[in-house]
DNA sequence: TCTGGGGTCCTAGGACCC
DNA sequence: TCTGGGGTCCTAGGACCC
């Protein structure tokens, strides 16, 4: 038989803080969205003193303290790289490989039997724990969709797998599965679902192909396929290539001065164009937006302006400038700002670009080699290491980040140091 | 005081073409 | 009274995911 297999790291982020900090264990952990602004993530001892993901950091802040729990402010640069660990482990599995996320991936084995792929389920559990530090939970079935039912399962579970082994196990779950947990089933789907009185994945699974392509487009009828067991969920990792790319932060106090908003945007522009260069792309637009704090009453305004390039470029003073003459048609005094970002779109290949007759191209600009240099140095040295002037010194609007971890993995400077006593 | 960020895909409707 | 039909391309907006 042929499986799909879901290993999901559990809780990723807060395990990634225990990797390291082995008093966290059986602790209350949750990690901290930028700015330190809510929670994304939270291991089962928060969840169960009754912190919820989403929730803002100061309305659960006192609750932590009281049960002796931990908040951190989230390190990426870690995530990331445990991130990797992870996923070397799992590609080492003679499987077909879907990274799907930073903390999930899809195996899809054949020819195994229930047996056979239970021993794997476990295995890689194991392997997985043993190597990097970080549990994970495995669900497996016939399709992507029902592994991933299966998952939530396993995570409940004791030994963190589980198998469907049969339609009588398969349509058992359904029952009780309510129709908002499936994967590809959001708040609004749920609402119209419920509306016609579907509740259970059972129940959506008996309505004719017709109906459920009205309410929820093609996609909302590969989810139903799933459920019935026909694989239909294409497998996406051979696309590597995004389609925009965008960098935006919240500040961390609200900013009203023209200065510093440009200083920020030049920031994330420059973000922005590292990423492009990174998958040896250029880009056609650069779009712009701005935006006042909703939360808060006071004048509203946001406002977004996309500027098209005369040519495709990945040339960071080039998208600079392009960027602020976009802000400048949409910046307005007397407003304070929450938060701006910069968002690349029309991305083509670098190599493609050398068809244009008025322009020298990118691809063979002396400036691309600059580029190059910049991006090596502040690789190998830290980012900013080299840095523009217009992306500011001081920096006073970055975002806060009072609660943050070490880079443990990463940074000579952050690496952990083991004590030995002799007793 | 304090409420994240970065993606994907699909569809309807308008503009335009012959 | 009567006003074609069949395409393509683009964009905004809505849904979803982690």
């Amino acid at each position: 038989m042929d499986f799909a297999v879901l290993v999901d790291c559990n809780s990723f982020y807060a395990s990634c803080e225990r990797v390291f900090n082995p008093s966290l264990n059986n602790k209350p952990v949750a990690v901290l969205s930028n700015n330190d602004g809510c929670v994304i993530a939270c291991t089962k001892e928060a969840k169960k003193i009754g912190i919820k993901m989403g929730t803002p950091f100061f309305k659960c802040k006192k609750l932590m303290e009281e049960n002796n729990g931990k908040f951190f402010s989230s390190n990426y640069t870690l995530y990331g790289d445990l991130s990797n660990r992870v996923m070397d482990v799992l590609v080492s599995y003679p499987a077909e490989h879907e990274i799907y996320s930073i903390d999930e991936a899809f195996l899809l084995f054949n020819n195994e039997t229930i047996k056979s792929i239970f021993a794997i389920g476990r295995d890689i559990r194991y392997s997985v724990k043993r190597l990097t530090g970080v549990p994970v939970s495995v669900g497996i079935a016939s399709t992507k969709t029902l592994a991933k039912i299966a998952n939530h399962i396993a995570k409940k579970s004791k030994n963190g797998v589980y198998v469907f082994c049969s339609q009588k196990q398969v349509n058992k779950v359904m029952k009780i599965t309510p129709v908002s947990e499936v994967w590809g089933i959001g708040r609004q789907y749920s609402k119209k679902l419920q509306k016609n009185n579907i509740y259970t994945a059972e129940d959506l699974c008996k309505m004719p192909d017709t109906w459920i392509r009205k309410l929820m487009t093609n996609r909302g009828l590969q989810t139903v396929w799933e459920l019935r067991g026909y694989p239909c969920v294409p497998t996406t990792s051979d696309r590597v290539e995004k389609k925009g790319i965008n960098t935006s932060r919240s500040f961390s106090h609200l900013v009203t001065d023209k200065h510093e908003l440009y200083e920020a945007l030049a920031y994330y522009t420059t973000l922005n164009a590292e990423k492009l260069r990174k998958q040896n792309s250029c880009t056609q637009m650069v779009c712009v937006y701005l935006s006042t704090n909703h939360f808060r009453d006071g004048p509203q305004y946001r406002a977004a302006h996309t500027i098209s390039l005369p040519t495709a470029t990945a040339e960071t003073p080039l998208l600079i400038r392009a960027a602020y003459e976009a802000m400048d048609k949409i910046f307005k005094s007397g407003y304070s700002y929450k938060k701006t970002g910069c968002l690349f779109l029309g991305l083509i290949p670098e190599i493609s670009n050398s068809n244009n007759l008025f322009f020298k191209t990118y691809y063979k600009s002396a400036e691309q080699n600059m580029m190059k240099v910049m991006d090596k140095v502040n690789e190998k040295y830290g980012r900013d290491t080299l840095r523009y002037a217009s992306t500011g010194i001081k920096r006073s609007w970055t975002m806060n980040r009072k609660l943050l971890s070490p880079a443990y993995t990463t940074s000579w400077k952050h690496i952990k140091n083991v004590e030995f006593s002799e007793k």
